[in-house]
DNA sequence: ATGAAAGCGCTAACAA
DNA sequence: TTGTTAGCGCTTTCAT
């Protein structure tokens, strides 16, 4: 691997300044034609390939880089489909602009990558559980940040969804239907993903924004539902889950279910299957995210259906805005009610 | 957001020289203690968040980034398990080196990102129909490149599977069973990627080199093997290719079908039973991969499982070695048959 | 239309 | 232990 060639070679070999050289390449600017051929011709002998991004980012000021954050392993978070929308609906956007996205776990201590990559701007996606810490390293570092679902937080722009309402329509819902007793599966509401039955002073250790939102929204229809937290957004926490809120004597056990996501919800529905129970005769079960696809195994689950892509396009185009030293649109979406067959009125008992 | 200060206005304030700063800074080097205090103090003071990483990059000759090239659109990519099982492994290794991970699509003329953005090294996954052009463009750059699952090519170091012989070994127990006229699912050969019934000049269109691969290790054992390309590495392009290889009387069709991944086998399996043929009874099926979880929906699949994390691994640890200038181990791995209960001998008829 | 010069913020020699 | 110096490769005034 030969030292790379640098723009000066370029310009030396051609016979023209470095600056002209430089322009020559960036197209625009006034360059004879006579001139661009030369530099062309000159760039080409010697296998100059363009400018060197990190001389450019330093003289720039910019990397052409946006930082995503994710909280969890890569693998985790790319088994919810969610985050994948989100994620593609980000790349949607940035990527058009040219920008690349660079993938940051928050994992353990590997604080390195958010404390010290190059990056112009951030978008915290899926890390609600520990916002604070992420959000003030990167403000130290001045950079605009971007968050998806997370709380209202001083120079962070927020991009959000009715998580409260949404669940709140659920849930009446299932008043609607008849239900009285009904338990919630929530995602992780704190930073210790540990599954356990929601704890009373659960608002005073919640740390996860989207979590406590959604769990709001069904205790404000129910104020006594029973909650289990589960350890993280799949189907099999959602079945462990279910199975903890289904054990007992059938009398005992809530009518319906509310999980705060579609792969919860399929775990449900899975514990009810195990414990004998029929969905919806026996228990009804609402998810929320309105994921599609095989996963679901051909369920017409009742959600709420979110707009996943596009929440990721907000994100990506108000990071766009924000390094660009404009005002940034924060965005709000808004779930819609989805009524599929895993609910219907409690059996009489 | 003030201009960011810099460290020489760190230093400045300290009362120090600016390298003396540097130093204080990185923890290491000789510097007294009372200094080092002086300089933490003097950019507590000015809110300095550490050396900028852009000219950390431009002086240093690195970035700590290493860029990851997937084919197509991260939603597509992220839907099949192993890309992203490869990526875990890769995160795995290069997270721990401190290196973040620049996602790279190469949809469209998005060639942006591949040419110009800050890397020092790149990994190529599932880009094999058009490995040529992106690794022309890479190594023009002088960047070190890995390629996973690519066909040999000057200057990119290898991670392999072996894919020609496992598809073998697979095809040879389909024969054990005694079955004779078997098809083949394979994934995009070509940079179209249109379903369609394979070619007869296949070998000569073919860009996709995992699916070459896979597809001649068929041919070793069923030269006469009839085939079909899906457009993806999904469940549902599996069934559509199922449905065609299926179409027709059941005499002439038929009866063991290799697909060239699970969630295509998977996809046969659905369009077996959506024109009436048990599996394995009447129609046998071989996968490739070893998913686990959810998408199986419980079947235990005969198919050849590939160590995807153990592979991503390698490949982060090949980009680092490269790009440390050190020579660096290509690595070739085996995939193990495992033996379901998708294959039977075929029914006489 | 071209050239000269001044840094972007940092680090790594080398000197003191 | 601390300071001085010289760039990394590029872009952007400003002058010609």
């Amino acid at each position: 691997m030969r030292p790379r060639p640098t723009l000066a070679a370029v310009a030396r070999l051609a016979g023209v300044s470095v600056s002209t050289a430089s322009l020559a390449f960036s197209g625009a600017g006034p360059v004879s034609d006579a001139t661009k051929a030369r530099v062309a011709a000159a760039a080409d002998e010697l296998g100059y390939a363009g400018p060197d991004p990190r001389a450019q980012s330093l003289r720039r000021g910019r990397s052409g880089i946006i930082g995503v954050v994710i909280e969890e392993r890569l693998s985790d978070a790319f088994r919810d489909p969610m985050n994948i929308a989100l994620l593609d609906g980000i790349a949607d956007v940035t990527g058009a602009a040219g920008s690349g996205l660079l993938l940051l776990t928050e994992t353990g201590d590997d604080r390195a990558g958010i404390s010290s990559a190059p990056m112009d701007a951030i978008i915290l996606i899926g890390c609600s559980t520990s916002l604070e810490e992420a959000v003030a390293i990167v403000r130290q570092r001045g950079l605009p940040i971007v968050a998806v679902e997370a709380r209202e937080l001083e120079g962070v722009l927020p991009i959000g969804l009715d998580n409260r309402a949404a669940s709140a329509t659920g849930a009446r819902h299932l008043r609607s239907l008849g239900h009285s007793d009904i338990g919630v599966v929530t995602l992780p509401l704190e930073r210790s993903h540990v599954p356990r039955p929601l704890p009373a002073d659960w608002e005073r250790v919640a740390t996860a924004h989207t979590s406590a939102e959604r769990l709001r929204g069904v205790l404000d229809v129910y104020p006594e539902a029973r909650g289990f937290a589960a350890s993280a957004s799949t189907i099999e926490a959602g079945r462990e889950a279910g199975l903890a809120l289904l054990a007992g004597d059938r009398a005992t056990v809530p009518t319906a279910i509310v999980a705060q996501s579609d792969l919860l919800a399929i775990g449900v529905i899975r514990a009810a299957d195990e414990v004998g129970m029929i969905v919806p005769g026996d228990l009804s079960v609402v998810g929320f995210d309105g994921i599609r696809g095989e996963v679901l195994g051909g369920i017409d689950l009742t959600t709420l259906v979110q707009p996943a892509v596009e929440k990721g396009r907000a994100a990506g185009r108000a990071a766009l805005q924000l390094l660009d030293g404009g005002p940034a649109e924060p965005a709000d979406f808004t779930s819609v009610f989805h009524p599929g067959g895993t609910t219907a009125p409690p059996r009489t008992r």
